[in-house]
DNA sequence: CACTTTTCCCAAAACGTTTTGGAAAAAGGA
DNA sequence: TCCTTTTTCCAAAACGTTTTGGGAAAAGTG
């Protein structure tokens, strides 16, 4: 017969090798089946609180654990979440996302789940790993973010069933579910702010169409000016591109200043300040002095700048952590459509956001 | 028995719903048995060539694809590849890194492998995440990023002779396999350039201590500095933090200048460059045109800042591709020690590189 | 035709768990 | 004491593959 194991003798000088005890071998040390060796490291009720203590003892001085692979196949669970980014887009500029993901891992390994990467060149790479994730088998859940206003993963995922929470919204009339940072409340805010101040002219660079936030920034911006009393001017408005960020905000805010009516005041996302203080500085314009400005996103650059920047600061790690224990709850079965949380968002005064001159 | 399984019928509107195959139904549905069918997918010689086009073609049809977390338990490999990055250390301020990444990730998917990513927020958890990893069998190599001099976990991968590659390098005598630029080399071309270009006086703004790359970049600087003759002046080196490169960097720029002979040219990491950029300009002093200024990374800022920022760029999706393939090797059992490259790193001369003034 | 070789296929074992469905032993009740 | 209930354990099945070790049929060979 095959059933004799290598043993797990520790040698001299080779404490470190094969650490790697199995269920059968741990359970042959302690005279006991398999079964019960299982059942009383998972408290079962059926094993006496005796053997249970002998056994988790043993476990723990021969440090087992478990073999997740044999685990996910009996359970019939990959006990994986899955999530793909996409560098194009400019992610990875945003400490902002380092900090969503950061909350997203550390939740999901608290789950004792893994999280498995995909990083795509594109929208067709980003779905073709998803569709490798899903179809292969791979994951038990999806996570999605940088949604689009029409989201084709929503509709593949939605289709088949299959578990995800999106960090972000779509237009999608069937039920998902999804943690999203409430822009149009932030934006809102901010415009109401700068119009107490005395602002009247305010400007919006807004994230590139297409994309979902942008239209709640945009709402919530138009919603401030009419609370305050101002005026919508289309003038005022424009959007930046993802691939380059800096480059488009700035020729923007060249344009913008070549108005008859210049703004007193820009709202935009705080990715694209480079662009901003650049276009500024080249017409002479100090922000927080000659202009108010308020980004969304407490970047670094915000906190160092000089005069430092007046933002919006969404909490990225604790959204991270509700997008998991959301996902949690749907690959468990429960109705996605109950899971749709909008987070509010803080807003930090600094030394930009000051009446106009 | 228990032996049957749920059929795969497809009925209205589910087309998408368990389209989930099995070896064992596709084997049925073939009228062969699930051994021929595993070896006529694997491509074994020991199967007809008429067989084998005929299952080949209906596992295409049904969209079988093998269960991989049974595949994984049989062969007795995860066929997952782990990575534990930090955030605090402004990894993510840094597209050189997603690209790093990116390179990884696809030569990962390529092979057939799985990447999943652990976020430690600082040194104690991200050797906890690395041991989990290991130690939890759910991994079969490591990768390994921003490394420090004297690593911990270069020693405690070598103890337990588990496979894993560095990007980067460590002071270790042991043989480990890395894929790492060449610091060295980059900063002595940039040097000599500088010096070519009739610079004498060359300040270096140098990565954090305790990491190894600034080693070699200091190597470099004055390697480059004594091959054209010129003398080193403490006083003209520094180091910036991690945690905030450009606050640091933006206060020794200020003291830079108070020198009685201040530097005509400036060495930094791209990362950095907010904050030098920020004190030259509250010195009156434009780069490029009072101070020739080269950066580390080719970063968005670098090509959209006027003027143009000449930088030293490092190929980082090729070296992700290389680390993986030579993570592969190493797990095959190939001796780690053969596998230690260095990649040059190209100089991008673009306007901020000009003689003195 | 009889023997050997080659071609083609398959049953069973194995990977390391968890779950199922008891069964033996101990305890409780009369 | 005898029956019932509770406690405590375990053998076997199952998860879905791949690998092992043949074995039957077909094809060569003399």
């Amino acid at each position: 017969m095959f059933l004799e194991q290598s043993g797990n003798r520790i040698g001299f000088g080779e404490e470190f090798k094969s650490m790697t005890i199995n269920l059968k071998q741990l359970s042959k040390l302690l005279k006991l089946s398999p079964t019960t060796v299982s059942r009383a490291l998972a408290d079962y009720p059926d094993v006496s609180a005796k053997t249970r203590a002998r056994v988790k003892q043993m476990a723990i001085q021969h440090g087992y654990q478990p073999n997740p692979v044999a685990r996910r196949l009996q359970k019939g669970k990959t006990e994986t979440i899955g999530i793909v980014i996409t560098p194009e887009q400019n992610y990875f500029s945003d400490t902002f996302f380092i900090d969503l993901l950061s909350g997203i891992s550390n939740q999901i390994t608290r789950a004792g789940y893994e999280l498995i990467l995909g990083v795509a060149s594109d929208e067709e790479h980003e779905m073709q790993s998803m569709r490798r994730m899903v179809e292969g088998k791979r994951v038990d859940g999806m996570i999605l973010t940088l949604i689009r206003e029409q989201d084709p993963r929503v509709g593949y995922l939605l289709d088949r069933d299959f578990p995800f929470v999106l960090y972000g919204r779509t237009r999608e009339t069937r039920p998902y579910a999804f943690v999203d940072m409430d822009g149009k409340q932030a934006f809102e805010k901010a415009c109401t702010y700068l119009a107490g101040l005395g602002h009247r002219r305010i400007a919006l660079l807004n994230g590139e169409p297409g994309f979902m936030f942008p239209v709640g920034c945009r709402e919530g911006y138009e919603s401030g000016l009419f609370l305050s009393g101002l005026e919508l001017d289309p003038d005022l408005i424009q959007e930046w591109k993802h691939k380059d960020p800096s480059q488009s905000s700035y020729r923007w805010t060249l344009e913008l200043f070549k108005n008859d009516n210049p703004p007193t005041a820009i709202l935009f996302q705080t990715e694209a300040v480079n662009g901003i203080f650049k276009g500024l500085d080249e017409l002479d314009l100090q922000p927080g002095k000659d202009v108010a400005v308020i980004g969304y996103d407490d970047l670094e650059i915000a906190r160092i700048h000089r005069p430092s920047l007046s933002v919006l600061r969404p909490q990225a790690r604790e959204a991270g952590q509700r997008v998991v224990n959301i996902l949690m709850e749907v690959i468990k079965g429960e109705d996605p459509g109950k899971f749709q949380e909008i987070h509010q968002v803080e807003m930090v005064i600094r030394e930009t956001s000051l009446p106009p001159s």
